[in-house]
DNA sequence: TAAATACCTACTAGTTAGATAGGATTTACG
DNA sequence: CGTAAATCCTATCTAACTAGTAGGTATTTA
């Protein structure tokens, strides 16, 4: 269950995207959110074209041009941003979770990977971009962090 | 966010030898597993060795040998099995959640990764093999799947 | 007209996933 | 004691993916 360089970068170039919005400053060129938050332009070229072919953010060329949000920062999920560059939150072999099919023992274990994304669903689709701006995670995201081990290796 | 095959096999072998211990079978070879489940069996092989690596199996070399449950199926959870065969259940470009690091307006991107470690745990390290052989996963976990879009896409 | 910018296509190197092969070692059992 | 059934060890293979680079075209502003 890894978070790729890819969905990393994705999402901080959004939060660089809702900040400047927030600001009114405009169209963001890839240089600039390259350089805000030290990714590799080459690399983010191609991580801003996915987001923006999935309706996230618009585009206007030529020179003063660059990348602005879609929508609000309060209306857009990091879920959204996830799927956006990387596909579906869960997949097991490539398969939806509910697409799984066993038979015997594991008769059972379509509905534990339906549990595990719906658990990441309820974490990611709930929290937005202002949310990780702010650092205020929805009501119940917070209760996760407090766990005492929360913070810790396992 | 992909459940590998490796992760899904390592499940399903260690539910086979959850059945086996319930009816006091003794040892099931690599190739009694492979078959309950239809799972290439070489590939299978490397995979026991990590459940057996892990100390989640304890093997009976020889004729008449093969695999067995560490411990009763009630106090083996699905997360143990994972971290097993892939490593930490949550982790962004290769570091753990809390060792990520970013400045600016990605300050507060740590607490969303641990947010999403923990949802995978809560999860993951309740569920155990014997509640997936019953279908009975834990209390808190239930609710999950009566979301009404938990069974779709979306 | 020049500079800045998105956009498109292609390429590369390294790693991982999934799987297979051959054989060495150990052990139950007739 | 011998043989078959196992684990166990090491090596290999292919395809795909990840992260990143390169070069150039199209578009727009100043």
């Amino acid at each position: 269950m890894d978070i790729s360089a890819r969905t990393d970068y994705a999402v901080r170039a959004m939060l660089t995207l809702a900040r400047a919005a927030d600001e009114e400053r405009g169209p963001v060129s890839v240089d600039a959110l390259a350089t805000a938050q030290e990714l590799p332009r080459r690399f983010l070229e191609a991580v801003v074209a996915d987001l923006r072919s999935a309706g996230l953010v618009e585009s206007t060329r030529g020179a003063r041009g660059g990348y602005t949000l879609s929508r609000p920062a309060a209306e857009v999920s990091v879920g959204e941003v996830f799927r956006a560059v990387s596909g579906p939150l869960a997949e097991v072999r490539g398969l939806r979770p509910q697409d799984t099919a066993y038979t015997g023992v594991a008769e059972h274990l379509p509905a534990l990977w339906v549990a595990v994304r719906a658990a990441l669903r309820d974490v990611l689709d709930a929290t937005t971009l202002a949310d990780v701006l702010s650092g205020r995670l929805p009501e119940h995201v917070r209760p996760l962090l407090d766990a005492p081990d929360a913070w810790t290796n396992r």
